[in-house]
DNA sequence: TAGATTGTTAATCGATTAACAATC
DNA sequence: TAGATTGTTAATCGATTAACAATC
């Protein structure tokens, strides 16, 4: 299969999610410039990317089924399979992420929270058990969880991290601005709130030169 | 000033938090080898990341200075100088931001809050005031507000972007799975949990190949 | 001194952009 | 047919990696 680089795989959610609101307009077919104009990317970019993933070809002058379109990205990223994750650590952003239903739409279902505080512990968050954390090898088990959702306090991390690690995780992801180490059979995916201020911040500041 | 790809500032907060970890434990000095080895990044990569923001050198054997580095990385970063931001949209997430600490560290100071539910506007969370939407233009003004924080549902994503837009915001830190339209002298950054979910799915499908 | 690490320049790698013939 | 859009190949651009002399 053609090698697709993080940067490509970021932008087929976004796709996804703009063929679905014209979908809903009544859209049948969709040309790549006509994305590209829309999602302000290069129109040879959005090209290049359909083509990766799609199964039927485009029609000169039509361009692409939607419908069509919508399965091969679901498909390629999929969303068809349900994955199960656990939230660890139950504090507001934990909890946020426990609420929120968009990832219901990408195939992930979050089945409990952990957390280290015997006030949440056997509690419910938005109809998801809480757990003590050092239930995390017995959960991950039993739940068959894949994916540590992890939202605990920077200290804790790396020892939270592990306890999943060694109850056989396959992949972190990791809200905490700290550098996981894990075995490299694991995948961590960071989620940087820093980083992505630092690039905001930084062309606020240059584009006033 | 040397150009600084957008993948390199993400990687700058990334140093920081290492380095104020490492002088909490009493280090002095530190190489970039050793950086490299600890964050997985390749030593090359730190060398040159370090250069670029550094304004003393670093001296072959031992390294560089830990305190002047941490310095000198705030300082690109803004760190120092305060930015004022509003979250717009209280529900789970809107209301984590609205708790969260770390932005404090980076320089960034969260205001208000605004919010089209009646039962919110006029209540605060975590000390900080909750007003209506229809309010932006005059808070923006009134309270030097730079920098929204975009929380809200998708479908009024775009209004409510709108409206921070003609009230002269400059920049807009988009949580919501959406492409913002906006001037060209509006800086837009995203925050997609989709994309980054994709990233980690997609390696974990992989690797069991 | 010897060895680790630096600063800097060159080579490689990969992704994006451009070009263009094919086609509905 | 004419024109827009496709698929594909080549050119460009930029970032990362490698190499190496300088130096504490």
């Amino acid at each position: 299969m053609t090698k697709v680089s993080d940067r490509q795989l970021e932008r087929y959610p976004i796709y996804l999610r703009y063929l679905l609101s014209i979908r809903d307009s009544g859209c049948k077919s969709i040309s790549a410039p006509a994305i590209a104009k829309e999602l302000s990317f290069s129109q040879e970019q959005v090209r290049k990317d359909l083509q990766v993933i799609a199964r039927s070809s485009g029609k000169p002058k039509s361009g692409r089924d939607i419908d069509d379109l919508i399965e091969d990205i679901k498909q390629f990223l999929n969303y068809n399979r349900l994955t199960k994750a656990a939230i660890a650590g139950v504090g507001h952003l934990g909890k946020a992420l426990l609420h929120y239903r968009g990832f219901a739409d990408f195939g992930l279902e979050i089945v409990c929270g952990f957390d280290v505080d015997n006030a949440l512990i056997g509690t419910q968050e938005n109809g998801k058990e809480i757990y003590s954390v050092y239930q995390i090898a017995n959960k991950v088990e039993e739940l068959g969880i894949e994916i540590a959702i992890l939202a605990v306090p920077s200290r804790s991390a790396q020892d939270i991290a592990d306890r999943f690690i060694n109850a056989g995780i396959k992949g972190i992801w990791n809200f905490v601005p700290i550098h996981i180490k894990a075995k490299e059979d694991v995948i961590v995916e960071n989620v940087n709130l820093a980083s992505s201020f630092a690039v905001l911040q930084h062309k606020l500041r240059n584009e006033e030169l």
